[in-house]
Order: C-alpha cells, then sequence, then structure tokens
DNA sequence: GTCTATAATCGGATAGAC
DNA sequence: GTCTATCCGATTATAGAC
C-alpha cells in the first residue's frame, strides 16, 4: 500500500506547486480551485481530498512559493551579486511561473488575516537570513550589518514588487535597474 | 435644481472617499459594495446612481486615494526631509484611513487588469514627480538626480509596504526607521 | 483517490416604490 | 436620488458513483 500513499503525496504536490505559480501571478481571489486543480492535472472533486479548504491551500502555496522560489535563486547564483541580479532581473517581470511571494504577494498579504502574515512574517525572515549567509562582508559590527541586510530587502522586494505594478515597462527595467545596483552597493560598501 | 446637482456631487464625493479607506485598507476583494456605502451613510441601491460598476469605483477610488494621501503629506511636511518621516512614519502602519496605494495596493496592482495598472502608473509618475519637486538637491547631473527620485520612491514604497505585511511588529518599526534613514541619506547625498 | 453532479453561499447588479 | 427586495452568476464546498 506504500505506492498509494506516495501517489497520493505527488498529487499533493502537483497541487501546491500549480497553485504556488498561480496564487503568486495572479492573486488569491483571481484564480479558481477549477484553475488550480486543471493546472495540477486533476478536477475540481479531487480537491478535497488534500485540503480543507482554499484558503488553507493558499497558505501551504505560499510557503511552497517561497522555498521554491529562494531555491532556483540558490542554485542559479554564483554569489551574493549574483543572486541580487538574477532576484531583479527582466525574467523575474513577466514570469508566468512561481515568483518570489515576498515581492508578488506584498500587499495582497496585508489585506489577509494575521494566520497569512505569520506565514508571509515567517518566509521574510528566512529571506533575510538568507542574505545574511550569502553576505560575504567582512563588516565585524553585527548590527549595523543585520540593518545593510534589512535595507536589501527593501530594495530587492520593493523594487520588484514595484515594476510588476507598472505598465510602462521602459520604466519598469529602470527601477529594476537602479535597485539592482543599489543593493549591490548596500552589499559592497563598508561601514 | 442646482442644489439638488451638488447633493449628488456630495454624495459621490462621500461614497470615494470611504472607497479609498476601505480599499487600501482591505484590498478589493475583500469590501463589499454594502460595507462602501454603509461607510459612507448610505444603503446599497443608491450605489448605481453614481457608478456603474464595482470595478470602476476601485479605478476611481484608487486615484482617489492617491490624491488625498499626496495632499495629506503635502500639508503636514515641512520639507523633503519631513515628508519621507511623515510617510514612514509608525501612524502609517496600522492607519485605518486612507492608506498611499503605491504602497498599501503594490502587489494587488499587479494581479489586475492593465486599465488599474495604468492608473497606478500614472499615480505612480506624480509620487515621484512630487518628491522631484520637493527635493532641494543642487545637483547639475539631471539623470543621475532622476535616479535618485527613483530608489527614494522604491525604499519609500518598498519599506511601508513591507512593514504593513509582517505580524512581528517590532521588525516593521525598525523596517520603516532604517528605509527612512536611507531614503533621507539618499535626498541628501551629492553624486 | 478521483471523478461527475449538485448543493449552498456570497456578492454584484437590477427593478420598482417612494 | 435613495430606499428595500430580488435576481443571478460565480465559486466554494459536499455527496455519491467508480
Amino acid at each position: 500500500m506504500a505506492w498509494k500513499e506516495s501517489h497520493k503525496q505527488e498529487s499533493r504536490q502537483r497541487i501546491l506547486l500549480a497553485a504556488a505559480a498561480l496564487f503568486t501571478r495572479k492573486g488569491f481571489n483571481n484564480v479558481g480551485i477549477d484553475e488550480v486543480m486543471e493546472s495540477a492535472g486533476m478536477t475540481r472533486g479531487a480537491f478535497y481530498a488534500h485540503f480543507n479548504s482554499k484558503i488553507e491551500l493558499y497558505e501551504q502555496a505560499i510557503m511552497t512559493a517561497g522555498i521554491t522560489a529562494a531555491q532556483r535563486f540558490n542554485n542559479n547564483a554564483v554569489d551574493h551579486m549574483g543572486l541580487i541580479e538574477n532576484y531583479l532581473s527582466e525574467e523575474q517581470l513577466n514570469s508566468t511561473d512561481i515568483c518570489c511571494p515576498m515581492a508578488c504577494l506584498i500587499s495582497d498579504v496585508a489585506h489577509d488575516d494575521d494566520r497569512v502574515k505569520d506565514i508571509y512574517t515567517r518566509l521574510y525572515k528566512g529571506f533575510t537570513k538568507h542574505l545574511a549567509k550569502f553576505d560575504n562582508s567582512d563588516c565585524d559590527d553585527a548590527d549595523n550589518n543585520e540593518d545593510k541586510i534589512l535595507m536589501q530587502s527593501v530594495v530587492m522586494i520593493g523594487g520588484l514588487a514595484l515594476a510588476r505594478s507598472l505598465t510602462d515597462k521602459a520604466l519598469a527595467k529602470k527601477i529594476l535597474r537602479l535597485s539592482s545596483k543599489a543593493a549591490q552597493q548596500l552589499h559592497t560598501e563598508k561601514v
């Protein structure tokens, strides 16, 4: 019976990955369960064998999106500067795949209840921790270093989120470019 | 009959101000027409004498929110530094009143259609123009100056949006504080 | 576990009285 | 113009067959 259990877990994972891509790209309310399940290669009826409600899926999909996005940036980036460039790349502008939930759901989450905000907060702390680990700055002032990381996160998340909301694509690209430069300077500069 | 027309305009304005506050605070889908009209002191039936659809109200409410927020920051700020401080103040964190749509709807808008994104883009350009006017930098390099303004906007909008999405209020306040400092440094520094 | 069919709900939009 | 009452579409959630 073991293969049956693993088959269920595979289905569940397909649903989560589909949901992570759709929710980060279109938001919670603009995506129906139909759409998620179709994208996962199933029909609506099967949904409730895996999740109790749409909101439960949403919460877990945000986690999945965050972890998946982090893994991808990890794998593609050679160093901290590369990570920043990848994060603020033009590819992220209109990507139809999973987008970093920190940026793509930043104000969506602000309108949700505390359960969702808690998940977002946890992911954000992971995001900054990850930035800090990548940061090979030799600065001794730990507090000041943490401040730098926080400002890097503001510029990266804010820059990507802003760029994705503009119809003026030239302006959006300029914002990406400048944000990338600014985040990299925050990384390079000594204090 | 003139008073009748002005009465209608007053009702319309009450609806717009109520909608601007509710939509920026709770998002488009978490606010019903019932709630908007009640907040404006009317009932749902009266709504369609003023707007053709909820989405039309949303579009105009975003404009109203942007203009109203700008006016308030204008009136309360003595200079550019004060403007930044007000924008990234703790009062903006949990404000139940109209919030700057640049920050409070940043990812919401990314999930909407181009009509909404166009309005957001126009407001954003007004936002940066306003920052530039306030900026009394004596730098001669116009391009570089524009770049500085864009990065200020990323830090201000991103910092406020991020802070509003976190349940860890201490961390949120720290992000506001650091963002304010960073935006002010961008304003002060010579190139 | 997954499917099809259906129930239940919610919210946007309309009709008609005042 | 504003009100109450109603319609109707969309979508979440459930029931029951396989």
